[in-house]
DNA sequence: CGTATTTGACCCGCGC
DNA sequence: GCGCGGGTCAAATACG
């Protein structure tokens, strides 16, 4: 297999930018030169496929704006129902009482629960009280939601988040004909976190998963974690878990707790520009670190190109 | 053979 | 008190 000179060049995806600087121009040259011949003998065939190609592109453009339109909008209204939410919680902090549990046997796990907190005052009463108010208790438990956009197809209740999750349950509910899975943290044992995933009613091809409690220790596959202490160390790509393509962060909103800031789970600023920046870099680096990913694509482009070479169609 | 997942049974809180 | 429904347990099963 040998490949034209100009692919491998076109096959470096940037991930040494530093090299490309230095020594651009004789690849680049050679690879113009070949992109010209090719126009040399391009029919008129070709060319009106490249202005296809061209239309195509400027609808997509087209298409993108919009739903960045959209997104901002979305985002501006997240923010505005964040801050009346907020404004809410402050003004009447008793009603912060969600009844989401509805049954918590402290007695035997009260252990697990106090190490989960991560040394919230206020749970931190005597235990004489937390036994007359198991519910209060409950209560002080960390939730937050979480959602995923995978194939509609895809059965598996699978939320790839960098943690390791046992499977325990599963459960039909009355107002989702989808099955709820559930989850308990198996990296630690006495980590508390437990997870539940469910499709939601209305896309299924939106995943719910809901976190309880905070893990008392660090994500398994956070090896390279360059300071993003506050970056959804939770949502990254990992590097050897094929990741189901198609599966993409949409969003992940923190609904209860709100006063809890330093909340592990990923809380987006939606500032829109800096955010979208930040998704984009995050796809673009996660798929340009994976081997995998680079090989397949390598392997494709050129298999592409040797197919298509002789016939010089694109 | 050890570990993870599946799945029916059971537990428990809540509303009536 | 009873039934419903969500959550958990644990034996059976699958998988590497």
């Amino acid at each position: 297999m040998a490949y034209p000179s100009w692919v491998d060049t076109s096959l470096d995806l940037n991930l040494n930018p530093l090299r490309a600087s230095n020594e651009a121009s004789p690849m680049k040259q050679e690879m113009e030169i070949n992109f010209m011949q090719l126009g040399i003998e391009t029919p008129v065939k070709q060319e009106m496929q490249a202005a296809e190609l061209v239309k195509e592109l400027n609808r997509v453009s087209a298409e993108n704006k919009k739903l960045t339109h959209m997104l901002t909008g979305m985002c501006e209204s997240y923010n505005t129902l964040k801050c009346q939410l907020e404004e809410y919680m402050s003004k009447s902090p008793e009603k912060e009482s969600s009844p989401s549990k509805k049954r918590k046997s402290e007695s035997g796990d009260n252990s697990g629960n106090v190490i989960g907190n991560g040394g919230n005052s206020e749970s931190s009463t005597s235990d004489e009280e937390s036994c007359k108010k198991p519910k209060e208790e409950a209560i002080k438990v960390k939730t937050s939601k979480i959602y995923v956009r995978t194939d509609k197809d895809d059965k598996s209740l699978l939320v790839k988040d960098g943690y390791q999750w046992r499977k325990y349950g599963q459960k039909v509910t009355r107002d989702n004909p989808c099955p709820r899975a559930y989850f308990k943290c198996s990296f630690a044992p006495s980590c508390p976190v437990k997870k539940k995933v469910q499709r939601s009613a209305e896309d299924q091809s939106l995943l719910i998963a809901t976190y309880e409690g905070e893990h008392n220790h660090p994500q398994p596959s956070q090896i390279d974690v360059t300071s993003s202490s506050s970056r959804p160390v939770a949502l990254s790509p990992l590097p050897g878990s094929a990741c189901t393509g198609s599966s993409a962060v949409t969003a992940t909103v923190e609904l209860t707790k709100s006063k809890s800031c330093q909340n592990t789970i990923f809380r987006p600023k939606v500032e829109t520009p800096d955010f979208k920046d930040y998704l984009v870099e995050q796809m673009a680096f996660s798929l340009t670190k994976d081997p995998n990913f680079t090989g397949a694509f390598a392997a494709a482009i050129s298999g592409r190109i040797n197919n298509q070479r002789p016939g010089g169609n694109w």
